[in-house]
DNA sequence: ACATTGACCGGTT
DNA sequence: AAACCGGCCAATG
């Protein structure tokens, strides 16, 4: 009963989360596909988040969502979102890639300082 | 109902 | 270093 309604924020639909979670993304920070598809329990599903993404729901910061690497993801868009990125103070690298180290939001930087 | 595709990621070859 | 592959789940034809 009531039970089933409980689930609607964190299991019940893959998407969901991935829109709460990168709506909570602050300002000049980001965060990879693979890292919103961990938080929700799915290490692999990445490319989940990436198609809730393509669906591109009203007033989600999907600009702030790129490849593990720190490449920009979002197909002919990466080009426009490197700018938007830029304008909110993210750190580039010369590649033309975010500066994950710099920016990567809400991880456990616990593991490799320096590898 | 089945097959194909898709803003990806990490490990192998 | 580059290419390939499997995995995850949902939407589309």
């Amino acid at each position: 009963m009531a039970k089933q309604n409980q689930e609607n924020q964190e299991s019940s639909s893959f998407f969901a989360g991935v829109y709460q979670i990168v709506a909570q993304i602050p300002f000049g920070k980001v965060i990879s596909y693979g890292q919103i598809a961990w938080m929700l329990g799915k290490p692999r599903a990445a490319r989940m988040v990436g198609w809730a993404m393509r669906r591109c729901p009203d007033g989600l910061p999907w600009q702030r969502v790129v490849m593990a690497d720190g490449t920009l993801a979002g197909g002919p868009y990466a080009d426009l979102r490197r700018e938007l990125l830029k304008a909110e103070g993210v750190a580039f690298l010369p590649d033309g890639r975010v500066d994950m180290d710099a920016c990567r939001w809400e991880l456990f930087r616990t593991e490799t300082p320096q590898k």
